[in-house]
DNA sequence: GTGAAAGCGCTAACAA
DNA sequence: TTGTTAGCGCTTTCAC
């Protein structure tokens, strides 16, 4: 329950005899008004404790200086530090930014982003979920001029500004470097063929497949939600396989880490009789037994590169910008599970 | 830009012949409304893609349904473990949740505590930066009444709802555990003094000592700001002393890990040499090698509880609900380090 | 159960 | 440079 003396500019305009729209302006740093009636409205806000209302200035100049997001999880590693680059970023601007999480639940991410329109952001800033497979609730933004960017996982079928990295060219550079150490028989567990990441990631490791002329053999493939329960039962069949691989490039870090719990568990060596790559280099990656090969993505990068592309759009929205993928490049790391 | 064709309330009346008050009031799920104009325009405002301003229905009604969230750092697991708790609890009461983060900065965490102010939200759940010593910027909060929360790091001079660990208790655990597993010379690697949750893991450190009779030796507390450079010259100022801890109650697992880099760096064996003990369980800590033994503490939970009990406040804030402090109980976790 | 009227606190034409 | 006026879209008395 708020007190009912909240100072409005109305009290000020009274008490320094003067019009509400002369605070206002003053308020505000428009360019006319004098220097002199600035200084003394400014000062005596100060003095009676003045508190902006940003709801009733957001309802009527239509603008709330806020942009949405949407990530599947806030507390994994790389969403939540592309939401510390977007703050801080947005936070220069003088931009207010609402976090929300899909919990890679497609009804979720419906709900997460009318709420984020009714809520009248500038702008929505979104990494889809691992069950999107229809784009009605990201028309309600982009039929209605509100940009949208996606990072990371992006939807297809709506067009906007993106920034993602270069996953075809990852996948290929970790299966390269596998068959450049001599691996012979490089098997993927991949995530959900619906998120364009994973498609890439298996595309680039298809292409470095067939550039040594290795025919791909589809038991080496397993598609999986790349949970730590799917991920090892996934890594599991390719080891038991009758020619189980010798280099696996994993989905993502988790999965790896079950791998290695896998090869620990059955005194497989690694990487001498399996390497392992994973993807994304989870804060725990560098530091277990074996290190584990990865890809480093930038996620704070990509947050505040996301955060500047969008406040550019928002406050330019008269102009006419071309939409624009940004791809950014990865960083291979090699560490022990393949060297 | 938005286009000009939003639907409102007023669209709906027109087109149904009726009057707005009874379209709000049908749209709210009002009691005094019949069951049959509800459900016509329900019906209508899902026809013509009505979206309610919810700027508009804020400023008028001086509900936001929103509550303010700061934060020392959003990718630090802890917290946004504790974000994700908040969202998900919020979420299922219709609350919003804006998000900050102090960076650890006075400065920024006033900011920040003021751009909530400003934008209305309905009540502020934050923990404290390590800089923070005054508490005027919350004093904003609490003159207004306004619900504040601490959760985890509070500050001692505001009056309000906090949930906390047993940090107190945690230091004695450990320190126990150190000692029963033979350590005789245990030094503790503590956080900035400012903050409540260091002083009390101290605190407990110290008491477990006495409880055992062994004297308190200043030179075995190191007091840091626990980033990796200090912990790690912390830690090695502890092995440079003529008479070398061989247990180290390190502040978080962080400062751990450093010390274990240490270690291995200086051919230490842990923990026959010297056991180490974290505090926070990151992710890490289980599958490093070795293992690093720490305190869990629920922040997933702690969040989920600090937004059940704000929302409950501002639900009820015609009653008076007397202030409560919630200690949560950690967990020691006995690992490789110090087994 | 429904309607009329009055704002919430602010901004932005348009005047002066 | 400043003031006047008219709302932004909604909720909420107060009538009926």
């Amino acid at each position: 329950m708020r007190t009912h003396s909240e100072i409005t500019i109305h009290h000020l305009a009274t008490e320094l005899k003067i019009s509400a729209s002369t605070v206002s302006r003053a308020l505000n740093d428009n360019k006319r008004i004098s220097e002199n009636t600035r200084r003394i409205v400014q000062q005596k806000a100060l003095e009676m404790g003045y508190r902006p209302n940003v709801l009733a200035a957001n309802l009527r100049s239509r603008r709330t200086r806020t942009i949405g997001v949407v990530v599947p999880r806030i507390d994994r590693h790389f969403f939540s530090s592309a939401i510390s680059g977007i703050e801080d970023y947005a936070w220069t601007k003088g931009f207010n930014v609402i976090i929300s999480q899909s919990n890679d639940l497609l009804v979720k991410e419906i709900n997460c982003v009318q709420t984020l329109y009714n809520n009248r952001v500038d702008g929505l800033i979104i990494s889809i979920s691992m069950q999107t497979d229809q784009d009605k609730h990201l028309r309600l933004f982009s039929d209605n001029h509100i940009p949208i960017l996606f990072f990371d996982r992006f939807c297809p079928t709506i067009e906007s500004d993106r920034i993602v990295v270069d996953d075809f060219n990852s996948g290929y550079k970790i299966t390269r470097h596998l068959m450049e150490r001599g691996c012979r028989r490089i098997a993927h567990i991949a995530g959900p063929e619906l998120l364009n990441i994973y498609k890439a990631r298996k595309a680039g490791y298809i292409k470095a497949l067939e550039s040594e002329g290795i025919a791909v053999d589809d038991r080496y493939i397993e598609v999986s939600g790349l949970t730590n329960e799917e991920g090892k039962q996934a890594f599991a069949r390719l080891m038991s396989l009758p020619n189980p691989p010798d280099g696996v490039f994993c989905g993502n870090d988790t999965t790896a880490l079950v791998a290695l719990e896998y090869c620990q568990e059955h005194n497989l060596k690694v990487p001498e009789e399996v390497a392992l790559i994973g993807f994304s280099d989870e804060p725990f990656s560098a530091v277990i037994t074996p290190s584990l090969s990865t890809v480093r993505q930038p996620g704070f990068e990509m947050g505040f590169l996301a955060a500047q592309k969008i406040i550019h759009r928002i406050q330019n929205s008269k102009s006419v910008i071309p939409f624009e993928e940004i791809v950014l490049p990865t960083q291979l790391i090699i560490r022990a599970s393949s060297k």
